[in-house]
DNA sequence: TATATATGTAATTACTCACTCACTTATCAA
DNA sequence: TTGATAAGTGAGTGAGTAATTACATATATA
């Protein structure tokens, strides 16, 4: 079925992170993408002039499903620890919803291929970390965490305890709920870093 | 030239791991192996039947390596705190003598094309996050950690730490001091974990 | 309706990869 | 010194894989 170009390539670029989940971001191959949708391999190369520049494609769309995604979750008018909780559970959310990301991160095609790509994603993950930091600095002005504490410092611990898990999830068999365990972990960290014992 | 068999698969072993740091674990093609060492790529298939098994024997070697820095972490005779210190140190030397390893985690060889080797990794992490949950344990019963917090969440957290910094150390451009920078958060969260405020 | 163009196909090319096999030669023990 | 054997070679094979090319046809528009 023939398809007007732009929606072909959306159509692909999901396609992509679909197949990147099953079979792994390194085995999508032009054919394996061509076969799932249904057209030939010679197809892709009317949309895309390289393999390359359709995996950049994929990025930039990962790239902006996280930052609306963080856009979101910074929209409501909560305090510092709510919005704490809503950038890690949509970081989780978005992680869930493109399981292939924690891998997509190391791929070949992202990291050999193409090292402006690898520099986008440096540049997310560091925004981040960036945003979970003026939070965290919100609220140990706000008297609701400590401030015996760097603020980056506890920014790169709540980062690293979504990779941690992350890691854990997509290594293993994805035998747990993402969220609800990344959630859960994020509740006794932040237990951790509260101003006052309970 | 010709070398024995055992130091042959040693060198092979040791080539594989620097060109995965070099050139991407994916990139490694038993043809490129052959090259750095200067023998021809049909002589590789002498030691190792196939380039699965080499991967294994890869995977034997960095597990090796990794069980006995762990085992001389925990041989000294001190307080739990110092142990987790010791055993969290020796993860981070591990990681910079071996910088492929945080992207051996996550290349297409580990996680598509050889189950047996991701099992081994997996079991590996698995192993570290006991003994540090051993140790926090302890910590906790002599009242050195705080008991408020579950055993096994605060070895996550400690091991999410490792791996957080590791792979922003990986991504990036390796522009920090791995075990220096590791260290320094591991401070700040034992800080957290503390039984007493200072 | 006619036609220009965007979308798609079939067939093929140039290349890489893991792996095989018949053959050679260095090494070492008897 | 000689013969057995372990280590290495040269020349392949077949199975992918991205990309090209000449050709076809659906679709929108004048």
């Amino acid at each position: 079925m023939r398809k007007p170009a732009e929606r072909r390539k959306a159509e692909i670029v999901t396609v992509v992170l679909a197949l990147a989940d099953r079979i792994g971001p390194d085995r999508v191959t032009t054919g394996a993408v061509a076969t799932a949708i249904g057209v030939t391999q010679a197809a892709l190369f009317r949309h895309f002039p390289t393999k390359a520049a359709l995996w950049q494609a994929v990025a930039e769309h990962v790239a902006e499903g996280l930052a609306a995604a963080w856009e979101d979750a910074l929209s409501r008018d909560d305090g510092p620890i709510d919005r704490l909780r809503a950038l890690i559970a949509a970081q989780f959310a978005q992680i869930a919803a493109t399981p292939a990301l924690p891998m997509l991160l190391f791929s070949r095609e992202l990291n050999v291929t193409n090292a402006e790509l690898r520099a986008t994603f440096h540049g997310l993950l560091t925004a981040f970390r960036g945003l979970l930091a003026r939070e965290v600095g919100a609220g140990q002005e706000a008297g609701l965490l400590r401030g015996d504490i760097e603020t980056v410092d506890a920014a790169v611990l709540l980062t690293s305890l979504v990779q941690g898990v992350a890691i854990r999830w997509a290594l293993g068999a994805r035998d747990f709920d993402l969220q609800g365990e990344g959630l859960r972990l994020l509740e006794v960290q932040l237990r951790l870093l509260a101003a006052e014992r309970e």
